[in-house]
DNA sequence: ACCGTCATGTAATCGGTTACATGATTCT
DNA sequence: AGAATCATGTAACCGATTACATGACGGT
């Protein structure tokens, strides 16, 4: 009974999704459909404050997942000749399976400021580079709060940016701790 | 005057130095020699709780290193026939040179959880998940600083281990107001 | 002597990054 | 009409991940 199978996988690239290619088919699946450049609009003004995504990806991926059979392509004829991109029923399907899993798996923070101060860094030297920047995306996070509850946004993306919050303001803390703190150099200031 | 250049540079491969190549320099430098095994041991017992580097990465990233001139290598003749290595004076003064600039880089939350959030998964669902996973990270991040407060760690590592605590904080807070909150499908549990 | 696990790598692949390049619109 | 910037890609390289594989050592 290996027969009776619904479709030819043969036809299509087996590829691995990563977190970037869920990104890319979460975003087209709210747009409906988009091209490249629309997603990179919606990164840019989403995502893209959490962490960055070169827009070479941006084009890339949507390729991979087509060829994938998750994504299908319309190409304009005239003018630009853009490639608008949007799910196939087996893209919804996947796309669904992920989001429907909850899982335990963790963040990983990678924190170059962090990584610095663990190999003897001089702590508040870095503190004072570290602060301003916390408290501007801070800042940056409390207006992306603010425009996400005017426009019609999902009270779970309005959940996702105050985890953000949260996290710069215990960033804030912690440095501003570093900062005051009696340092081994006092003095050098 | 071009001729006067202190060593020829051609002798090395030129790589890029990322976040993995420093904490392997760091590594090494604290343990004054070490070889890949016992880098996988230091890295276990601290960064690897913040995030994974996969075994093969501990064994190559070494390799790159000393063709690029930043670590030299010694090689057991007998048994095992390990490789031994130690920072160059290239090396020291990368690491030095890094450590020492302070940055106002700022890290990338990648968080599988907060994504799957943001895409209109369920959101208690998700919380329960979540939570738990949290919560033991929590806790193994306060024997962390227990066991790094007892050997003689640093201040400036036991800060980074208090950091990592702050965000653990953070996200059980939130997963659980989240796990809390009435949600739309309230009574569906 | 055997077996498990500790220890040490290599091979193959690929997603991601960096850099390069150019066409289409819009503004002055 | 020319400049600026918006928009859309491609090429090349490489670090990271996954999977495979095997040798050394310690205990029974």
């Amino acid at each position: 009974m290996v027969r009776n199978i619904p479709y030819d996988p043969g036809r299509h690239t087996v590829i691995s999704l990563t977190p970037t290619s869920y990104i890319v088919l979460g975003l087209i699946q709210q747009a409906g459909e988009a091209t490249p450049y629309a997603l990179k609009q919606m990164v840019a003004a989403t995502i893209g404050n959490f962490f960055s995504i070169p827009h070479s990806q941006i084009y890339a991926e949507p390729e991979r997942l087509a060829a994938a059979g998750y994504l299908k392509r319309r190409q304009e004829q005239g003018g630009r000749r853009r490639k608008h991109y949007s799910l196939t029923a087996r893209g919804r399907k996947v796309l669904a399976d992920w989001v429907e899993s909850p899982t335990d798996e963790l963040y990983e923070l990678r924190d170059p400021g962090l990584l610095k101060l663990a190999f003897g860094s001089d702590a508040r030297e870095l503190a004072r580079a570290q602060l301003p920047a916390h408290e501007e995306r801070l800042r940056r996070f409390q207006e992306i709060r603010h425009v996400l509850e005017a426009s019609g946004a999902t009270p779970e993306q309005v959940l996702v940016v105050e985890s953000g919050i949260g996290h710069e303001r215990e960033y804030v803390r912690f440095w501003r701790k570093v900062r005051d703190s009696a340092g081994a150099i006092a003095g050098s200031q």
